[in-house]
DNA sequence: CCGATTGCCTAACCGCGGTTAGGCTATGGG
DNA sequence: CCCATAGCCTAACCGCGGTTAGGCAATCGG
């Protein structure tokens, strides 16, 4: 089994009286603050660069204290990988199933893509570079979300293209290249750059919808 | 024993008599033939999980063997990065320097990126992926030829942009996502797969020239 | 034809880092 | 109020892997 306590439901209200934080909740909570803090350190020296006892000390303990909340260096990876990708799966797929031209629902689905990405950063780096990591079972099942993503879009890029929306294009070559400039973006975007969020959300909806996909909607930088 | 007839170069009759290669030539070779092995196992598995022994033995000699050629295991990704980087530069910039409109020269640096990467899979992927484990030093001198690198396609575009062959847009944005779809090649690009090469190229021109940018000679797949 | 150099070898060092063992403290449920 | 548990600690293990030391055979320039 895989990650037993992966329910997320806000704490219990812990009752009239208070002992602070329900202790499942705290547990779950020091889980969080060790992923994040491995993600941002992964992201900036590589997984195998980083000793245990550098994600401990992240966090204020010592390293074999780790192996009380996860029982190897892998699990802390595969936890990093398996937030942020399941994540992405949830949040933004379901913007392809919204109503609308595939045009419309690709432009909601590239912002939403680019607003999730941008306080996730260091776990997308980790996810897109240490996959190799992972072990077997781990690694196959990351794989398997990043591939319906990617098909769940270009099935929309197709479906555009069929319907003329789009200007005519081999819809895997489109679909590469469209994940090419969405996932770029973590290798050179940070927030003290001189572009904010904003500016790069709607540049690149006419970028890849309007230009690239050719959707006459978002050609020029009207609409959102 | 491992496979102690490693010698591949049938002798070239270099000259009336022969004593065999130049040893100054074999000995580039040789360093040739390592950074070539170094290169496809990092890229696999990742430059800190590879050892020294590893890449050794993908060239059939003893890891300590290596010290011969190399000061240490930095410096094989250091000459990996290097090479592969420097002769990005020099191989390709020039397409942006011939003669012809913005749209004629970055069609022709795309084709030349694409093919010059093809052969280059795992290098390209080496020196995306494993900067953070150079030296400082190393690090800031490839660093350095990445950025002219874009810079130059930057202003390529700007360029484009002003003279009014390119449709309008942030030229900073538009280089990252030209970036984000020629670098992404590497991710899936793979020579067994259903797209040849040249499908990609043709493709790509389009999409990026043609469409992104919206120059009107490549935005139907009727040039190169 | 000889000696210096090249290229590779074996052996070993040694520190780093993932992991385990076992103890101490405080907390909170019964 | 007590004890089981959570959470963290110190100490240590131990194998892996980068690196060094030193030797042996082949080769090449003189």
């Amino acid at each position: 089994m895989i990650a037993p306590e992966q329910v997320d439901a806000p704490p219990p209200g812990d009752g009239p009286e208070s002992t602070g934080p329900a202790p499942a909740a705290r547990r779950r909570v020091r889980r969080a603050e060790i992923v994040a803090a491995a993600a941002r350190i992964f992201a900036q020296q590589g997984y195998a660069a980083v000793g245990m006892r550098d994600i401990a000390e992240a966090v204020g303990i010592r390293g074999a204290s780790l192996y009380h909340h996860f029982a190897s260096k892998e699990e802390i990876l595969y936890a990093v990988c398996l937030t942020v990708t399941r994540e992405l799966n949830e949040q933004n797929l379901p913007f392809l199933d919204a109503p609308g031209t595939p045009g419309q629902r690709l432009a909601a689905f590239v912002r939403a893509h680019l607003e999730f990405l941008q306080p996730r950063r260091v776990e997308h780096i980790v996810g897109l570079h240490e996959l190799a990591a992972l072990s077997p079972a781990h690694r196959a099942e990351i794989d398997g979300y990043r591939r319906y993503y990617q098909r769940r879009v270009r099935d929309v890029i197709d479906a555009g293209m069929r319907s003329g929306e789009f200007a005519p294009a081999d819809p895997r070559l489109a679909a590469f290249a469209a994940f090419g400039v969405l996932n770029g973006i973590s290798s050179w975007f940070h927030e003290d750059g001189a572009l904010d969020l904003e500016e790069v959300v709607r540049g690149y909806v006419v970028l890849i919808v309007g230009r690239m996909l050719g959707s006459r909607e978002y050609f020029n930088g009207q609409n959102s």
